[in-house]
DNA sequence: TTGTAGGCGTTATCAG
DNA sequence: CTGATAACGCCTACAA
């Protein structure tokens, strides 16, 4: 057993003793409420740092029916989800933005052992509220709990419409604008690396190079598919080479492929930019300092995570939101291209 | 009065009038005690089906005092610890050794707003135990804490000797390997971009380097000093060349430094691995996609979350566990050497 | 094997 | 403004 030495924690009860008032005072201090006597207050607060008393969660949550805390569901592999920035990035943003407040953020990465323990976790009255962020079509089957619970969601679902709370990103113009930049560039012969076709960014921004591609009167026949990892964008790029030497322009659906691109470019003996221009999608911590630097469609993903953590306490808090949040993407020009 | 149904979440009370037994039998069976005949067991997971109950974790905590979760404590700022692979790998591993159990995962990213936020969430009842990981200095200024809960470190203190449970990499022999790499190369000019030496792994890998270079009879007089970022490891890679142009064998204290490095060396012409061979740490996801491939010492910081998340919860449980455990590095050699 | 009863530390509702 | 006194949902001796 673990024995805590100096007897335990002090409780309200004791702090209250100690000050000589009620624990119904103590708690009106503790929460700061405003009808307490200034001298009183005073008292208590002595008899709280003196005794260092903390209050106990658990039984705060109980008595008040609020947590204080927010859960972000992740329904991936830990693999995964830490291979990717685009996660990192998402989590970076929540912390920030819950920060400032009292909330506290417990990340749940999905246990292939036991699927069930997120629901149970979510249903146990652990969260105020939960953040749901994939890359995936099982993305929303976190969906009907959103009447149990404040949910908000990263990324549209893949199946169209939805009620939903949600944060997105622009997927079809970031793509669209890649693309035209690469038209722009007087590339005419041009190939994509797209997402997986099961992930609603990966559909998205395959529509947004195609959709750029055939305004400017260019064929949209060069594409190959890649699991957006490095390794599976520089497969696509050998398989594109085989298929048409000619590629003089390049539009990858993530950073990570487009890196993978550049190294099979150069196995192939293809110079960047001179031969073939090169755009990316994220603006990932690699993308700056890749040889040669990426031009990329920034992905605003901090943003992102800030913005559906203030969506959801907003929400847990009763206070009106939109439904929907897209955030806009923006071309960042480097020597790639 | 008590709401018979339809309002919030079902109760443990509920069941058992459902169920037509004790609260103190449902408590059993959702407990899986033994001391439950097989029928009534049978009679009260129907209900608890039926109801789709699930226990409420604050009640349950309060009653027990246990919470069943842990927390994962990291000193530094947001940004800070996603700009870094190093964590997001530990993190991975906690997850991954946690996911099989029952305990819950809690990240704390130390608010600059609040500083004391983290301490009061510790002393709040809200975790079992903690486990702090940080690059810096301030890693152990939580060890006082570690009278009143388990905690478990994830790196040396910067001060040598301590009493707490810690896991850590052997940075100064994976720098020695990597050092005598680049010897056995046949490389006599050696330079190395080091890290901060306020931080441990900082001071030792260039401790290591130093150690093998002299055993090889080389000078040691080429150290400049980076971040950890890829951009300081590419303006130390510019101040060594200023230094001494001759320079055909760098060790970097980190993998995005060692990219940082061959950013920089490509501008000066230099050719990777036939004028300059270069060697990082860390072996990150980038390191095999790199161009040249990199060279560098493996650290298992997946093993080393994982190995922390063993440990506290071994903590936690009262099982014996040893104060120390060093985990040792790889050499993994690619194109750069 | 099952039920009874008291308590875990706070908050919330009322009186005073 | 302050203090009793119930809840809050569950666990756990102790009793039956």
């Amino acid at each position: 057993m673990t024995a805590i030495s100096g007897g335990g924690a002090p409780t309200l009860e004791m702090v209250a003793a100690h000050a000589g008032v009620s624990r119904a005072t103590v708690s009106r201090v503790v929460n700061g409420s405003p009808k307490v006597s200034p001298d009183v207050a005073e008292v208590v607060q002595r008899a709280i740092e003196e005794l260092n008393y903390v209050p106990n969660r658990a039984a705060r949550s109980l008595a008040s029916r609020r947590t204080q805390a927010i859960a972000l569901i992740v329904p991936e592999s830990a693999a995964r989800v830490f291979d990717d920035p685009f996660f990192a990035s998402i989590v970076q943003g929540v912390a920030m933005a819950i920060a400032p407040t009292e909330y506290t953020l417990t990340m749940m990465i999905e246990s292939e052992v036991d699927p069930d323990k997120t629901r149970r976790y979510l249903l146990g009255g652990n969260v105020d509220g939960a953040l749901v962020v994939s890359h995936h079509t099982g993305d929303h089957s976190y969906a009907h709990l959103g009447r149990s619970l404040p949910l908000v969601f990263g990324g549209r679902p893949l199946d169209g419409e939805s009620s939903e709370f949600t944060v997105d990103v622009d997927n079809t113009h970031g793509a669209a604008s890649g693309t035209e930049h690469l038209v722009a560039r007087g590339r005419r012969r041009l190939a994509t690396i797209a997402g997986p076709q099961d992930m609603p960014p990966g559909v998205d921004r395959l529509r947004g190079f195609e959709s750029a591609a055939s305004a400017a009167g260019l064929a949209t026949d060069l594409v190959e598919f890649g699991d957006f990892s490095p390794a599976s964008g520089a497969d696509a790029m050998r398989r594109l080479l085989a298929r048409e030497p000619g590629i003089d322009g390049v539009f990858a659906a993530n950073d990570q492929m487009a890196m993978g691109a550049l190294t099979a470019l150069a196995e192939a003996g293809r110079s960047v930019p001179d031969d073939v221009s090169v755009v990316g999608f994220d603006d990932d911590r690699y993308a700056a300092t890749a040889m040669p630097a990426l031009t990329t469609v920034r992905q605003p993903s901090n943003r992102m995570g800030a913005e559906m953590a203030r969506k959801l306490v907003a929400l847990i808090e009763g206070r009106p939101v939109e439904a929907a949040t897209i955030l806009s993407t923006e071309l960042v020009v480097r020597a790639s291209s």
